[in-house]
DNA sequence: TAGTGTCC
DNA sequence: CACG
């Protein structure tokens, strides 16, 4: 085991597990590297086919801030953000039409990805797409729009690389950062399931095919 | 506070 | 770090 030592709250014990891929960190949140490779090509595709549909925009927090991440959803329910708030939402505000079903190859990913480390019946209803372009960031924030706490978080990168910053249940605590790369996938639940994350401003990258990051963040939003 | 501009 |  390897010790990482972060601050005050020696808030993160970085392992890895018997799968040469898979790291824990802290309790109950993980990350997979590369996991996301195989099935790249088939994802990639079902992703631009369904941003046909439902096109990247970019939301407005409710203070009136428009968010540097271009946002999209897939499944039956997609998380939305104007100046009433943030929601769940079973149609796409631009269309007036249900958001895109979610892809096999999505929902493969996302449930193999939580039960590689110990989640076996994540339902996932939602999918949030995210594009950041360089220069964009997601400032800490934590995921609790949903209703069923116990199912886990799956956050999968694509594209260029970015900082992740993960930190506790108040948003000055202490973060530990981690690197994610095409293919890398994070999953957080149980007691982890509402610590504060976000992203640092994604740096003009390395030779990518794509020339921006894209996060494909899966959840159980609805009962 | 799922942001930003500004100060020291 | 204050601001809304």
């Amino acid at each position: 085991m390897r010790f990482v030592g972060f601050g005050k709250e020696k808030l993160m014990d970085l392992f890895t597990d018997q799968q040469p891929t898979v790291q824990q960190i802290v309790k109950d949140a993980y990350l997979l590297k590369s996991f996301a490779l195989r099935n790249q090509t088939q994802l990639l595709a079902d992703l631009t086919q369904l941003l046909e549909a439902s096109p990247l925009r970019n939301m407005v927090t409710p203070g009136g801030f428009s968010m540097s991440v271009a946002m999209s959803n897939c499944g039956e329910l997609g998380w939305v953000s104007d100046r009433k708030g943030y929601r769940y939402a079973t149609h796409d505000p631009l269309t007036d039409k249900p958001w895109p079903a979610m892809p096999n190859s999505f929902r493969t990913l996302a449930q193999q990805s939580a039960s590689a480390v110990g989640y076996e019946n994540f339902h996932p209803d939602a999918c949030l797409i995210n594009q950041y372009k360089v220069g964009a960031r997601m400032s800490l924030h934590q995921d609790k729009n949903e209703l069923d706490f116990n199912q886990p978080i799956v956050s999968v990168s694509l594209g260029l690389p970015a900082i992740f910053q993960f930190g506790g249940f108040e948003r000055a605590d202490k973060t530990v950062s981690l690197l994610l790369e095409h293919g890398d996938v994070v999953v957080w639940g149980g007691e982890s399931r509402l610590r504060f994350h976000g992203i640092l401003p994604v740096k003009a990258g390395q030779n990518t095919a794509l020339n921006c990051r894209i996060n494909l963040t899966f959840r159980r939003a609805g009962k």
